[in-house]
DNA sequence: AGGAGTAGCGCG
DNA sequence: AAAGCGCGCTACTCCT
């Protein structure tokens, strides 16, 4: 193992380029500012293990004048930490070097860049950071190990290093790009760590929620005692006694020859109809949803020890969104969140960010008139409060409508009087629906930017202005438009709160991890050990508080319940200096509602 | 038999 | 056409 000397990096900083071989090793170099490298030392998984956690212990109180942690660089977060945290090692910072293409890549701040100009190359194909196909990636790191086509010496990964430090340069503002990097990139991090943590999750709890609504538990493709009933229920209304009602096709037939004028079998088109049929099959599509979704057959093939441990994809949805991977952990009902519960001694502290979308949409177009709406209060009720409209439903859908791009119903008849009300905030929103329709990108608020429409769109539009189009041709393309201008009217606001809500996440992290734990410098009694220690959790997460689930504009953090307090305090801060990490001092509030309870059903 | 596409519904 | 954004997942259905 040779050794690695510190160079010197940003913020007193230093980078640490981290490349994977596919031979197992790691080949470690500092680097400097310049992204150049300095020293490289291949060590093995273990030697880096110690390395890593040398460097990150060295850094972890650091009182002025120590040096500030290192910033480790590499590939994919999502392939390499784990190894880390299966050791026990946590890091504090890094820059994923996969997620920061993809943005650098798209956004037009940084179009003119070298990185935005070059050909696709391994950095652009799809198989990249999916972590199910181990397959493709080897090639990847076959290619960066020994590509040195310039002869210069310089890795793949360095060059690419180098080059989204000087595409970050390039853009205008560059402080916004760097803070959405290292959002996304502490984002990675926290996937990865809640992945690894879980989410304490009650197999006996599901079980009897499970068996209180469906019924005892009965062999795989049986129905359970309650939705055998409802299937005898709805068979007999119906006098067909071999339907299937999972069939929407049979159960269309089947309403049909009951009289009723049915086209489809979605529940609110089922609510309408008069019928001794309607509320069982309601009812049935309820539970056997419940059952296929949330059943006993998910809960043992995605709950581990206690532990839900759903796969996060950080960058998953264009938006910037994470999307998640098996589980449908961004989905999980409230029928079944009571089965969520902290461990003895412990609590979940949930916090959920009140109107995000409206209040960034306000601090994006600086609508002082709407954010003094939301200052210190529910945003709707501060709407309605203005007088703008009656109710606070009213002002919800006014609002949804938006930024989703309504235009009929109650929705699109009470947007003109959010105009009058909110002129910036409207024509914030309206000029991204413009643009969308004319094919142009939009850019949220720190650099992220949307999509170009693919070739079939562009082909319905140039078809609309040839002069044999149709009224067809024409009513096809002015629609294609009109969706894609929804979509880029709505990537601005949902993709500028993906990144608030990354930047609160971070904040919560890393003031979490600095929080100091109450028997610090005591020595632990065994007794008071087991009220501090998570059974279920693993090292380094099971003595001290830790995010365990995040859904878009909501966390909850497992903590030791003497912690509690200053959990929620930590999380209401952080929620503030995202607003400021984002906005600077425009006068938005972000309110949260925060809970701690013992189990997920018991917020809100 | 297995893959792709659709219907429906869960979440924000 | 739920009136409009973004997803994942399951069971059914159609196609090869």
């Amino acid at each position: 193992m040779g050794t690695v000397r510190i160079g010197s990096g940003q913020n007193g900083g230093v980078y640490v380029l981290v490349r994977q071989t596919s031979g197992g090793d790691v080949l470690v170099d500092t680097l400097d500012d310049a992204g150049l490298p300095s020293e490289a030392a291949r060590l093995t998984l273990t030697e880096f293990a110690v390395f890593v956690s040398t460097l990150e212990s060295s850094t972890r109180e650091s009182a002025s004048g120590d040096p500030a942690a290192p910033r480790w660089v590499w590939e994919d977060t999502a392939r390499i930490y784990p190894v880390l945290l299966a050791a026990g090692i946590r890091v504090q910072r890094c820059h994923d070097l996969r997620l920061c293409h993809m943005i650098l890549k798209n956004s037009a701040l940084t179009m003119t860049s070298e990185l935005a100009l070059a050909a696709p190359g391994p950095w652009d194909v799809a198989s990249v950071g999916m972590p199910d196909q181990a397959e493709p990636r080897a090639t990847l790191f076959d290619f960066d190990v020994h590509a040195d086509a310039d002869g210069s010496g310089e890795s793949g990964t360095a060059r690419e290093f180098r080059r989204q430090l000087d595409a970050v340069a390039s853009a205008p503002d560059s402080g916004r790009m760097r803070l959405l990097l290292a959002a996304e990139s502490a984002g990675a991090l926290v996937a990865a760590e809640m992945r690894y943590a879980g989410l304490p999750w009650r197999t006996d709890v599901h079980d009897l929620l499970l068996t209180r609504e469906l019924g005892p538990r009965v062999a795989p493709g049986l129905r359970p005692e309650r939705l055998e009933l409802l299937v005898r229920r709805i068979r007999s209304e119906l006098g067909d006694a071999t339907l299937n009602p999972d069939s929407p096709q049979e159960l269309v037939k089947a309403l049909q020859r009951a009289g009723l004028a049915v086209s489809t079998t979605r529940a609110w088109e089922l609510k309408k109809l008069e019928h001794p049929v309607i509320e069982p099959l309601l009812q049935y599509k309820k539970l056997s949803r419940l059952q296929s979704a949330n059943g006993w057959i998910w809960m043992e093939s995605w709950v581990i020890d206690g532990r839900f441990h759903p796969d996060y994809v950080p960058g998953g949805v264009v938006t910037g969104r994470w999307a998640t991977r098996g589980g449908g952990a961004l989905q999980l009902p409230k029928q079944i969140r009571g089965a969520v519960i902290a461990d003895e001694g412990w609590k979940l502290v949930v916090a959920d960010a009140a109107q995000l979308e409206p209040r960034i949409l306000a601090a994006l177009a600086q609508d002082m008139s709407m954010a003094l709406a939301g200052r210190g209060s529910d945003l709707y009720a501060g709407i309605v409060a203005s007088g703008v409209v009656e109710t606070r439903d009213h002002a919800k859908v006014a609002m949804l409508g938006a930024m989703y791009g309504a235009t009929t119903g109650e929705s699109g008849r009470l947007m003109p009087r959010l105009a009058r009300a909110y002129p910036r905030a409207i024509a914030l929103t309206e000029a991204a629906a413009r643009a969308g329709e004319r094919g142009e990108v939009v850019t949220t608020r720190l650099g992220r930017s949307s999509p170009i429409p693919g070739p079939d769109w562009h082909a319905a539009q140039d078809l609309a202005y040839e002069l044999a189009a149709t009224a067809t041709d024409e009513r096809r393309a002015r629609s294609l438009a009109r969706d894609w201008g929804r979509f880029t009217r709505n990537f601005v606001v949902q993709g500028s709160a993906a990144e608030w809500a990354l930047c609160w996440m971070a904040e919560i992290r890393r003031e979490l991890t600095a929080l100091p734990s109450p028997d610090a410098g005591t020595e632990r009694s065994d007794e008071a050990q087991s009220t501090t220690l998570a059974p279920g959790a693993r090292a380094p997460f099971d003595a001290a508080p830790h995010l365990v689930f995040f859904l878009h504009d909501e966390v909850i953090v497992h903590t030791p319940a003497a912690q509690a307090e200053a959990v929620a305090n930590i999380i209401v801060n952080a929620a503030e200096a995202a607003g400021r990490l984002l906005f600077g001092d425009f006068p938005v509030d972000f309110m949260l509602t925060v809970a701690t309870v013992d189990n997920y059903a018991q917020a809100k």
